[in-house]
Order: C-alpha cells, then sequence, then structure tokens
DNA sequence: CCGGACGCCTGTCGGC
DNA sequence: TGCCGACAGGCGTCCG
C-alpha cells in the first residue's frame, strides 16, 4: 500500500481533509481538517501496519483495522455508505478511506511519530535487519504462549496477520500450538526465515484479497492464490496430501497440516 | 510480567 | 424467504 501511494502523494500539497463519518477505531481529533489544510506531503513511510503521512508540520497515522482500504480517485465520484473521509489532493484528485467496520483509525502528531505510545513498544519489522533467528530464540525464551500468539504480538515483531501466521508455520512445519518456549535454535530461525518469505512473496503479490479488498489503484492483491493452507480446511495437504485442520487458538481461525506440522513439546 | 479474553463495528454466510 | 448465530484480514485494553 505504502509503494503503490507513495508516488501519487509525495509532493502533492492537501488541499482539504472531508471527513464524514469521525467514530472509527478512536474519534478524529477535532480540528484535523484545518491543521491538515495546504500542508504539503513530504514523505510517505510505515511502520509495521501504520501508514505515515509525513507533512510539513507533524504526521498523519492511518491504520486500516481489518476491513479498510484506501483508493486514490478522480473528485467528484460519490461516496458510498462507508467512504468514511477524502483527503484533497488537488488536480482533481482524492485520497479516499472506506472502512465498513469503522476499526481503522487517523491520528495525527507533532511529534516524530515512532514516539507514539502506538508505536513506541513495537517490535521489529519482519524484513529488516533486526529479526533473524537470534532475535526470535532470546524472545521467545521462557514463553509458554502458543507460537502463532507469539509471532503475532507486535511487541516481538510486527506485520505478521492471522493469515500470514498460519502460512510462515506451515511452511516453517512447526505447529502452530507448540509453546514458544520449546522451539529451538533451529526451529527459530526456520520460522523467521519463513516469516521473511511469506511476507516477502505477499508483498510481491499486491497483498491478499479476501473479499474486495483492493489497493489503490482499485486492483486486487493476488496472494490469496498462493496461500497454503490458510481457509483450506479439510482439503488435503499440498505437501504431504493429509486433511488439514482448522482450529482456534487465542481467537482466531488457525490452519495447518496435522502430518507437516508436528509438535514436538507434548 | 504474563497470558487470556473482550470489545469495537458491519457484512456475509450457513443452518434451520 | 426470513431469522439467528457464528465468523471475518486487527489490536488496544482490561482482568486475574
Amino acid at each position: 500500500m505504502r509503494r503503490g501511494l507513495a508516488p501519487l502523494l509525495e509532493g502533492r500539497r492537501i488541499a482539504g481533509l472531508v471527513i464524514r463519518e469521525r467514530r472509527l477505531r478512536w474519534p478524529i481529533p477535532p480540528g484535523l481538517e484545518d491543521w491538515v489544510q495546504r500542508q504539503r506531503i513530504a514523505a510517505v513511510d510505515r511502520r509495521a501496519k501504520y501508514l505515515l503521512i509525513g507533512l510539513e508540520c507533524g504526521t498523519l497515522l492511518l491504520h486500516l483495522g481489518m476491513s479498510g482500504s484506501l483508493r486514490v480517485l478522480s473528485a467528484g465520484l460519490p461516496p458510498g455508505k462507508h467512504d468514511h473521509l477524502d483527503l484533497l489532493l488537488g488536480e482533481g484528485q482524492l485520497l479516499r478511506l472506506r472502512d465498513p467496520r469503522r476499526f481503522a483509525a487517523l491520528l495525527w502528531t507533532r511529534e516524530d511519530p515512532l514516539g507514539h505510545p502506538l508505536l513506541r513498544d513495537l517490535g521489529p519489522e519482519p524484513l529488516g535487519a533486526g529479526f533473524d533467528g537470534d532475535y526470535l530464540y532470546q524472545a521467545s525464551r521462557g514463553r509458554r504462549l502458543a507460537v502463532k500468539q507469539l509471532i503475532m504480538d507486535g511487541r516481538v515483531v510486527v506485520g505478521v496477520g492471522n493469515i500470514y501466521a498460519s502460512e510462515a508455520l506451515f511452511s516453517a512445519r512447526i505447529h502452530p500450538l507448540a509453546s514458544a518456549g520449546s522451539l529451538d535454535r533451529q526451529a527459530c530461525a526456520r520460522l523467521v526465515a519463513a516469516i521473511r518469505r511469506v511476507l516477502g512473496e505477499a508483498l510481491e503479490a499486491g497483498g491478499t484479497s479476501l473479499r474486495d479488498f483492493v489497493r489503490e489503484d482499485g486492483r486486487p492483491g493476488y496472494f490469496a492464490q498462493a496461500l497454503r493452507v490458510y481457509g483450506r480446511d479439510a482439503q488435503p495437504c499440498l505437501s504431504c496430501g493429509a486433511a488439514i485442520e482448522r482450529g482456534r487458538i487465542g481467537q482466531r481461525s488457525t490452519f495447518f497440516c496435522p502430518r507437516c506440522q508436528v509438535r514436538e513439546d507434548v
């Protein structure tokens, strides 16, 4: 999303902000419209799943939650029911946020956004240099929770959502319920490699489109076709043919192959 | 500190 | 056809 948006936004001057629904995950701060007015967009960055729109006098923090999407559209297209806000870009264009479930967030800060309470305590980027087998090994010592929950904990590593957690564990041949602390160095190295591989491939494919998710240009992501376990409940494992199982870990659906992903900690 | 559960919303789908 | 419950890509917060 950041990659697609950056060339469309950087260097533009904000011509206005139209908010039709302020009740998102947190209420959109009052007066934000006035504050962003006429500011130039200096940079579009990302930390974890937050998009950071760097302005001259501060930064907009945008999170899409579960059902949010962004589109760059020509001004004049009437907003739909769940099109909660438009960032007017001038030259007849706008950036429109749609989010049926309203779990999205739009916040702003004048300070370094990385110091914001929502970003401050986040773990390393999964594709960055700080995330390696050694790091995960250290981070998992003494932790008794399921490894799937560990890798979905943003304080350990960011970016691993429910789909990619199942995919990475399958790729690494690790059972999602294995207790985090039971992983040895080799398993941690395998898991880190798998997370990086899965996220890297998904990135190349433009993300995973379930239902109607679309990118800023209106195209879907194509990674859904590449999913190897997620959503394949009762279908044959692509590696060994055993039936994929579906379970729940921490209130989230989890998919795994009972033959390829064997628990070694029970 | 850790782990587990809840809640925020709306839409969709399957079962009856 | 209609109704009802379960579930959905996230994650901050609260509780024990």
